[in-house]
DNA sequence: CCATGATAGTTCATAGCATTAACTATTTAT
DNA sequence: ATAAATAGTTAATGCTATGAACTATCATGG
């Protein structure tokens, strides 16, 4: 297919797919207790056991700093996250970090959003699947201004 | 490729997709004048030349009515679009039309994001291009398939 | 060694977006 | 003709995001 009338159609479809994502999402938000950019901060101090300094935190999360602030203030509220000065390096850093109760919610939220998932690519087949993914896999590669892979999706299917 | 697997690689792919998307899509929304939801609103007026009344609005976007009115509001206070009390039929109803300058706006970030696309997928083969295209589709449409929104508490309470 | 500048984080003011509850106005149905 | 349903708005509240201004800490070059 050519690229211009591909991409057309993919101006087209894309908000679809986004808002019809989205509208999971909130589905098991909603009516749970956090929000999706709160839950985008959790998934990255999942990731970081350590703890995460608020400069890095906003820099992943792509918004200014009060923004990391005030979305921190809002999980330590409720006690899905803990802020921790960090004592030997640096005093101007802050460290952020995931409780046990985050990580708890983030789990229950993982599981929700697996099945989310498998019931919407539960109805394509799994060829179709496995095509998808590659494609979708090089795509990442591209936007993330990694090297794009050598095999093509169609070869990466098969195996 | 088995639902289980896939559905996990989606989900560790899936922000990385967002992410790298919305990079791209910050470039020439946050340097233009309007924003991601005002966007949507123009694209699905763009598609009525006649108008939408507030209501269907409101469940294209899967927002609640108010949120709907803000939106149209600010979309007002630009001139990209435009208030008309529909005179024959149900005078109860708001007809919502994009302006030229609405649409002059639209047809600038298309173009931009029609170029972005085309830079991405243009490094993807025409057949795998294909085959993408058209298993998104199908996930549109089966995300599409679920409920709409807006419901008030009277109607909630009814139900 | 210390003055200057850079960096990390917060606070403040402002604005967009989204919700529910409550309201007006109009239409429909009993 | 009255009651219920529908279309839209307003008001109150809360989350998200921004830029500007501020504090505190670190780093560097005279």
């Amino acid at each position: 297919m050519d690229v211009e009338p591909f991409g057309r159609r993919m101006i087209e479809l894309m908000p679809h797919l986004v808002r019809g994502f989205a509208r999971h999402e909130s589905n098991y938000l909603s009516r749970g207790e956090i929000t999706l950019p709160q839950l985008w901060a959790l998934e990255h101090l999942s990731r970081q056991p350590t703890g995460c300094p608020m400069n890095a935190l906003a820099q992943f999360l792509r918004v200014s700093r009060p923004a990391a602030t005030g979305l921190i203030n809002r999980l330590i509220a409720q006690r899905l996250v803990r802020r921790a000065h960090d004592v030997v390096a640096d005093r101007r850093i802050v460290r952020v970090a995931i409780t046990a109760k985050g990580q708890q919610i983030l789990d229950n939220i993982w599981e929700q959003k697996r099945r989310m998932i498998i019931d919407v690519f539960g109805q394509i087949s799994p060829r179709d699947r496995a095509q998808y993914l590659a494609t979708l896999e090089r795509v990442v590669a591209i936007l993330c201004h990694e090297r794009p892979a050598d095999r093509s999706a169609r070869e990466l299917a098969r195996s």
